[in-house]
Order: structure tokens, then sequence, then C-alpha cells
DNA sequence: CCTTGCTTTAGAGCGCGCTCAAAGCTGTAG
DNA sequence: CTACAGCTTTGAGCGCGCTCTAAAGCAAGG
């Protein structure tokens, strides 16, 4: 029970780099890890849980900045709780936009591939029979 | 027929800056840009077709270093094709894990709204009913 | 003619999000 | 004891994708 990391096995729990979870720290997305004796980071299963959140809001384009403003509210206590769920619910927006987007571009990708498929059929039937063109 | 446009229709019709078109222009990803006269730049419609789909790439993520092989390809001519229509297959498959770590994110960011809400209506509960005589 | 505002180029600068380096301490193996 | 590896901190560096600047030319209005 109340598992503890070393920073090396947050690392890879996560799959940031060691580098990545101390600049966080420092700059302020995590806070109160605690140390052993020497100084040494040892993080709780909460912190895990709080990184794996934070990269979800990444992972989803939310700037580094707004990740802090998260943070300290979060930090912050409860009576935050309210503007919290706000900036969530902004980001959900957001991540809605960025999927309706990615639908768009794909579809038209994939009708460059259609597009492409097509005259890869005409080249090889050229080859095949020589069409006279009709245009 | 034929519409032209200076690199300021250009950029309110695309939406990128006239200096994002001229980096474009400069790196490569758009060749044989036409001038007027005095070297200005007069942009065809095949040009606003192209510059399009770029923004499609860069919009799904696709790295400049790509967009370029892709636009390098293309300026190649038809033999590039089979290559042309590999990389987009390749990207798309990149577009659907997008869409499905988006889909998985969002619904963990839903959770904790939902998560938020919940203590939202707690509080205003421990407020109606645990302090009868109010202030 | 002069001003304003657009265009051109090459090159410098910038914001973001890491990523690495330097210098020093701790722990383990041989 | 020596080596080596991993941890600490602060500060610098980097790759990406723009974004802006400088210096000069062109065009229209007063």
């Amino acid at each position: 029970m109340e598992n503890q990391y070393t920073i090396q096995q947050l690392s890879q729990k996560t799959g940031l780099s060691v580098h990545t979870l101390r600049y966080y720290e420092r700059i302020g997305l995590l806070e109160g890890v605690p140390r052993d004796e020497h100084g040494y980071r040892l993080y709780r299963e909460s912190d895990l849980l709080w990184v794996e959140f934070l990269m979800r809001l990444r992972g989803t384009g939310m700037p580094i900045s707004k990740m802090k403003r998260f943070s300290d509210l979060r930090s912050e206590g409860g009576s935050t709780i309210t503007e919290r769920r706000e900036m969530l619910e902004a980001h959900q927006a957001h991540i809605h936009e960025q999927m309706q987007a990615l639908r768009d571009h794909l579809r038209s990708i994939e009708d460059k591939i259609d597009h492409y498929k097509g005259m890869e059929k005409e080249k090889s039937q050229a080859v095949s029979f020589n069409v006279p063109t009709g245009k």
C-alpha cells in the first residue's frame, strides 16, 4: 500500500523523461513532492495520478501556462472547484473543435489518397492498352 | 476566370500571415509562384488550393520537414504518385491515432468535470441544509 | 514632391516545451 | 579506495514554426 516511486520509476510509468518531471516541478505543475533522507524525490500514488492527468491536458493541446493556472487553483483548495470546472469545460469545447478539424482534414486527405489511387490505376491501364483520350 | 491573388489576398483567404506565406515559399513548400512586372507575387487558384492542402497537413500535425518531402515529390511529377499516396496513408494512420488519443483524454477530462459538479452540488447542499440560521 | 503603405529580400529574433550540462553529493560493486 | 551510476540544483541550449526587422523599391493621394 501507498506505493512510492523514484524519479526513474515515475519516468517509466508515465513515459515522461526525468528531465521533464523535474521541469514540471520547477515551474510549479507539481508541488510538495516528498523527498527521502538525501533529498531524492519519492513520488506518491497521488503524484502519479496527477502527472497522468497533466499529460492528458498536454496531450489535448493545453498550453503549459494554462496547466499552471489549473495547478495553482488546485493548490488553493476546494474554493476553486467551480473555476476549475469552467476551465475544463472550456478545454472540452476546444477538444471538440480539434476533433472536428481532424475529421475535416482527414476527409480531405482521404480524398487525395483516392485521387492518387485513381491515377495509379490509370497509369497501369495506359501501359496495358493505349487508351485514346477523349477529353 | 483564372483568379489571381496578391499576397495580402491570399493571406486573408487562407488565414496564414503574409510572413508565413513567404516563409513557406522560401523553404520550398511553394514553388514557381508567378510575379507581376515589379516582382510582386501573384498567386493563382492552383496555389491557393495547394496552400489549403498544406494547411490540412499542418493542421493534422505533420511536421514541416515531411510536408517539404511531400512537396518535393509533387514537384518531381507523376512518377512519385505511389510514394505520395503511401505518405498520406501513413499520415492517415497517424491522424486516427490522434483522434483515438483525443477521445480517451476527453473522456477522462469529462469524468473530472462530473466529479467537480458532484463536489459543487455537495457544497451547495451544505449551505442550504447545514446552516438554517444564516448569517 | 511628399507621405503612406504596400511589396521585395536576407537574416535575426522569439515563444514554447522541453533537454542537456555543470558541479556536487550519495550509494553500490569490486 | 576507486569507479561508476544516479540523484540534486541552476542555468543554458535547442528544435520547431513561425514572426519580425532592415533596407530598398513601387504606387496612389493630397
